[in-house]
DNA sequence: AATCTACTCAACCGCCTCACC
DNA sequence: AGGTGAGGCGGTTGAGTAGAT
């Protein structure tokens, strides 16, 4: 039993794309379009591929305008700074960045520029610092808030499948209010960020992976490394529940976080303070810098 | 020169979502 | 409402390559 396979993967060459196929491929896409069907159009052009396989091609090599080469460091500074706020959604942040593919992005993430934001990071992951710190505050706009903040009833949607924002009225502040004294963290993956003076996301320094993809709020305590590399803080955590503020519903649905991501309040009394202030620093920054799709 | 190791990145896999029936 | 198939996406793999020994 079991889903059918999109093609008869006996009948379909697997590996790298020969010269002949990528002309056969670009003639055809070029002269009748995708015609808005992957899976007959190898058939239609007369290659032995899965359609998928043909998607990906077009999409990630052949189409027009794919930009390879070197990042820039404004590309990196994009992409660090959306990999803080929504994770690795990397088509998302592919659309940010003209003539890269979500492909490219996702290797350059984890073949370089990982690495160089830990090689950036000031202290041993050993001792991390407090997850918030009120050192830095992020430059406030002097216009205000745009007015779909106010009057969105608490449905807007900027990301695909229009998802929308639900369970978590805005708050009719202006957020500078909510923000005047604070920086705002955030652990993701393996990286600690932190918004720097332009309120922009930085990477702090190096964190080890959380176990079973949980996002942590609240200082850090007694953070200490296990022998498997993971860190303990998880531990000493308070899982909040789901329906904690619409909070996780917020998160989900706009592509903070995803689906499966726990939340956890750190070991600190400030956890929930701190989760407050992500919100609305998470409304911040799409306030200051939407993603449209 | 030969072998080993680390790195890169194109491509695949499998899951999820959505549109259509 | 439920089933089905295609598209889209993120995670992972592995062949090719560069650098080290």
């Amino acid at each position: 039993m079991g889903r059918a396979p999109c093609c008869d993967k006996a009948n379909v060459k697997k590996g790298p794309w020969s010269p002949e196929e990528d002309s056969k491929l670009r003639e055809y896409i070029e002269k009748y379009g995708t015609g808005g069907n992957w899976i007959a159009l190898p058939q239609k052009a007369g290659l032995k591929r899965c359609g998928k396989s043909c998607r990906l091609r077009w999409l990630n090599y052949l189409r027009p305008n794919i930009k390879h080469g070197e990042f820039s460091d404004e590309e990196d500074r994009v992409i660090c700074s959306l990999f803080a706020s929504i994770g690795s959604r990397w088509s998302i942040i592919a659309a940010q960045l003209p003539g890269r593919t979500d492909n490219d992005i996702k290797n350059y993430w984890n073949t370089k520029l990982k690495k160089k934001l830990m090689a950036m990071a000031p202290q041993s992951h050993r001792n991390p610092p407090p997850f918030h710190s009120p050192h830095h505050t992020p430059p406030l706009p002097s216009h205000s808030p745009p007015s779909m903040y106010k009057d969105s009833g608490g449905s807007f949607s900027y990301y695909p499948q229009n998802r929308s924002f639900t369970g978590f009225e805005p708050s009719s502040q202006n957020p500078s209010s909510l923000l005047s004294n604070n920086s705002f963290s955030v652990a993701t993956n393996s990286l600690l960020f932190q918004t720097n003076q332009e309120g922009l996301f930085s990477p702090m320094q190096y964190y080890h992976p959380v176990k079973d993809n949980y996002l942590v709020f609240g200082s850090e305590s007694s953070c200490s490394s296990n022998s498997d590399g993971s860190c303990s803080l998880i531990g000493h955590g308070r899982e909040i529940k789901q329906e904690y503020m619409g909070f996780h519903g917020f998160m989900s649905s706009n592509g903070y976080g995803d689906q499966n991501q726990k939340v956890m309040l750190g070991n600190g009394d400030n956890g929930v303070e701190i989760m407050n202030q992500w919100v609305e620093k998470a409304k911040w920054e799409y306030w200051r810098n939407p993603i449209r799709l």
